[in-house]
DNA sequence: GATAAATGTTAGGTTAGACTAAAATGTTCC
DNA sequence: GGAACATTTTAGTCTAACCTAACATTTATC
């Protein structure tokens, strides 16, 4: 499914999960809120929606308020998807601080493919398997990967 | 160490990656084949050459070969070793084909941090550690991370 | 309801990175 | 040693993504 969204640069891939975000928090998302969430000046988050638009991900009338489309919101949901098990894998398996694995998931999400992500899903879910296991790899794991921040 | 490589972009890092690479196989690196190995027009590296000489990364006089300066050559080998852990980490772990192991960590290699790679280091190190302690965990990793391909 | 402030858009410019076409240089081979 | 070919560079164009400055519209306030 999720029909043809033509290849999104990793620019695109941004605004959009941000719109994706605000809507979940915000009644009506404005220009203004997409620009500063994505940390560019309004004129270039008004480029960018253009572009969303006329890939039918948002709909948008000038002045107004922007919103997702359904396929938009199907696109989104898989970016933030792939955001957010990235940001998992860092913070509970690499075990990064929140404020790192969130900025290193930002990095990456636009990068790697949905092929390497499943197989990312399937490990993090073996992880929890190990965990309930007692193999007590995870233990041992979390010592090495957290010990010594220097060397190497 | 490392000195003053003022921020490489992804694609300047590719290319002096690509002539790290040719010069372990040849005996002189010639704009062609950096060229060819990074997938673009000879003018394109042409351009990018001159960009690394005037980082003092590579030395290159026209119409001659291209020779990695010290500084190019710890440089290039930083980024050659963030791609082959990240190569690692896909083929071993996540157990992807060779094929696309490697054109995920082209795809990633210019965008995780050191910091990010040294965990996976360390995260890496530890699977070696459980799998000689026989503790199972890699067996229930393995089948699980392998297990159907299609379904969630 | 006029005007000030906030918000959004347009216009125009910059940079990085690619491209093609054409010129310059180097190499080979008769 | 010069013609044909290969390689490299230069010149000029394109696109994506950003910017600032100026303009347009909406919203808020008196």
């Amino acid at each position: 499914m999720i029909a043809e969204a033509p290849d999104l640069t990793a620019s695109l891939e941004n605004y959009l999960e941000a719109i994706f975000r605000l809507s979940q928090v915000r009644r009506v998302v404005r220009v203004r809120d997409i620009a500063k969430a994505v940390g560019v000046t309004p004129p270039s988050a008004t480029g960018a929606i253009q572009q969303l638009k006329q890939r039918g991900l948002v709909s948008h009338e000038r002045y107004e308020d922007v919103l997702l489309t359904d396929e938009g919101e199907a696109v989104a949901a898989e970016v933030h998807q792939r955001h957010e098990e990235l940001r998992a894998f860092f913070e509970d398996v690499l075990l990064l601080d929140a404020e790192t694995a969130e900025a290193e998931a930002c990095a990456l999400e636009h990068s790697i493919s949905q092929h390497t992500l499943e197989r990312l899903r399937r490990f993090l879910a073996s992880i929890g398997q190990c965990g309930r296991r007692q193999h007590g790899c995870i233990r041992v794991f979390r010592q090495m990967v957290a010990d010594g921040e220097g060397a190497g």
